[in-house]
DNA sequence: CCTACCGATCGGTAGG
DNA sequence: CCTACCGATCGGTAGG
C-alpha cells in the first residue's frame, strides 16, 4: 500500500510522529508512550514508526528534544525581546503563566512530568531531562544576576535561590491545574512569583 | 509447598506486599509496579500476590494508603505536639525537610510522583491521590490560619496561598534531590519556606 | 513503508 | 498459597 517515500516525505513523517509522541507522553508519560499505540494513531505499522528511530529510547529522546523546542518558543522567546534583568524576568514569568493558561501540552508541563518519571533512573533520557532542567534554571539565575547588577533586585539576592523558587512555583501551579483542575493556581503562581521578584510585580 | 495460611499470617503477608509495593512504586511509578515483579521480589506466585487485592488497581490504592500513613508518621506526627500556629508550622517544615533528608521513600516523595503520574487520568487512584494532596494543603492552611489568629503572621496573610507555596517548595526540593542528586536543595527549601513563614525562620 | 513474526511480559483466572 | 494457563500487548527484527 504505502511504498517507500522520498527523504523529504520521510522527514515530514518523522516530525509528525514526534509531534504526536510529545502529546501522548505529556499525558501518559514517556514510558506509557508505546510504539503500537503511536502506530495506530498515525495509521502506520509499528515497523514504520520504529524505523524512524531505531529504538523506543531514541524515540523518547526525540520527544524530549521536541518538547524543549516548544518550551523555548512558548516561554523563552516571548520574553527574549525584553530588556535584560528584571523586565525580562517578569516577561518570562508572564509567558510561563500564559503557557500553563493555554495548555500548550495536553497533559501539562512535559518537563515536570518527565522529571518525576525519570528522576530515579539512569540513562540518556534521564540525562537529557536533567541537563535541560539545569539549563533552564541557569537561564533564570543568569537573568536574576543581571537584575541584581542593574540594581533592580537587592544586592544580597541569591540568583540560584530565586531560580529554584520560581521553578518550584511553576511546578506547584502545574499540579493545581492538572491534579485539581483548579485554574486559580495560575493566580497563586503569579502572586508567588511576584513575591520572589521584589513584591511590586 | 506453601499451604494456605491463617488469617493473621495472610494479613502479615499482605502488609509485607504493600510495603514492598510502596518502595517499588516510589521509584518505578504506580504503573511501573507490576504484579510479576512484586511476586518475584516476595518469592511468591503472581496469583498469591494478586489474591490479596483482586486487581492491580486495588493494589495501587493500598500502596497510596500505605504511603499516606508513612507521610503522616514522618511529617505530621513529629510536629503534632508543637503549639498550634507558627510553631507547629515550623515544626512541620522541619519534619518535612528531615523526611527528604532521610530518603524515607527510596524514590523520593511518593505523593509528588503519584500526582505527576496520575494527574491526567481518571479513576479511583487519581481521586485518592488528589484528595490526599488536598487534605494536606488544607492541613497546612488551617495551621497558617491559626498563626494569623494568634498574631504570629500578618493579618492579610492568605492561608491557602502560603500552603500552596510551601508545597511547591517541597516539590522543588524533591526535584533537586532526585533529578540532580543535589542535597543543597534541602537548604534552599529551608530558606524558601522560612521566607514564606515570616522571614525570621 | 509494509507483512509476518519473535520471545517476553502484562493483568488476570481456573481449579485445587 | 500454588501450578498452569488465557488473550493481549510489549519492543523489536527479518525480509521485501
Amino acid at each position: 500500500m504505502s511504498p517507500r517515500r522520498s527523504a523529504a516525505e520521510a522527514a515530514g513523517t518523522r516530525t509528525a510522529i514526534v509531534e504526536r509522541a510529545v502529546e501522548v507522553a505529556s499525558t501518559q508519560g514517556l514510558e506509557g508512550l508505546t510504539i503500537g499505540r503511536l502506530a495506530a494513531d498515525m495509521r502506520m505499522s509499528k515497523a514504520g514508526v520504529i524505523g524512524h528511530f531505531g529504538t523506543k529510547e531514541r524515540l523518547q529522546l526525540a520527544a524530549v528534544q521536541a518538547a524543549l523546542d516548544i518550551y523555548r518558543r512558548e516561554v523563552w522567546e516571548p520574553a527574549a525581546g525584553a530588556q535584560p534583568g528584571l523586565q525580562r524576568l517578569r516577561a518570562v514569568c508572564d509567558a510561563w503563566i500564559s503557557y500553563f493558561e493555554r495548555d500548550v501540552f495536553p497533559g501539562g508541563c512535559f518537563l515536570t512530568a518527565a522529571s518525576c518519571e525519570f528522576d530515579d533512573r539512569e540513562g540518556p533520557v534521564r540525562d537529557l531531562v536533567a541537563s535541560t532542567m539545569r539549563g533552564w534554571l541557569k537561564t533564570l539565575a543568569r537573568e536574576v544576576r543581571t537584575a541584581v547588577e542593574r540594581g533592580e533586585l537587592p544586592a544580597d539576592t541569591d540568583p540560584a535561590q530565586v531560580a529554584f523558587e520560581l521553578n518550584a512555583i511553576a511546578m506547584g501551579a502545574n499540579q493545581q491545574i492538572r491534579l485539581f483542575h483548579d485554574r486559580d493556581g495560575l493566580e497563586r503562581a503569579r502572586r508567588a512569583m511576584g513575591r520572589g521578584l521584589g513584591g511590586d510585580y
